[in-house]
DNA sequence: GCCAACGTTGGC
DNA sequence: GCCAACGTTGGC
């Protein structure tokens, strides 16, 4: 039984289009540098779970398509590369404190749903992402919550 | 740019 | 193990 997800990007850094434009429409989920969600992504997430894709720091805010995850959790190597935005040291390649996983497009919704309108669907109570204070960039979604959200990603 | 909420770090 | 200081997230 496929679970269901929400991860949080920034389109200024990696959009839903920038994933549509990537090869084979799929990319590696790196730079999560937070246990509980780190966790999640190791021990939780598998092939062909369902994800919705929501653009942070967004004007506005908002969920903007599904993805899947294509490959489980593995070590995320930008830990490792001191070039990279996200380099840990304490890292250790022998024993990787962060993983990631593959996230391959389904589909592009017709439109953004905003944040304000997720927030004001009674559907969606109790929805992590519409916790106050809620900072987790990868969280569980019922499956009741998605389908509800993605009804309203068909609906114009 | 502000700031509330939350996570992490490090001294003790 | 406590907690103050600091850093980050992310809506507004």
């Amino acid at each position: 039984m496929a679970k269901f997800w929400l991860v949080k990007s920034e389109p200024d850094v990696f959009s839903i289009d920038d994933l549509a434009n990537s090869p084979e429409q799929t990319t590696c989920w790196d730079g999560v540098r937070n246990y509980q969600a780190r966790n999640m992504m190791r021990d939780e997430m598998k092939v062909g779970d369902q994800v919705l894709y929501y653009h942070s720091n967004a004007k506005p805010p908002g969920v903007v398509g599904v993805c899947e995850i294509v490959r489980e959790g593995y070590p995320d190597h930008t830990a490792f590369d001191k070039n990279d935005k996200h380099y840990d040291p304490k890292s250790d390649p022998d024993n990787p404190r962060w993983i990631m996983v593959d996230v391959k497009l389904v589909e592009k919704f017709d439109r953004l749903i905003p944040l304000d309108e997720l927030k004001a669907n009674e559907q969606l109570e109790g929805m992590i992402l519409l916790r106050r204070g809620s900072r987790l960039s990868v969280q569980p979604v019922s499956a009741k919550h998605f389908r509800a959200v993605c009804k309203l990603g068909k609906s114009k």
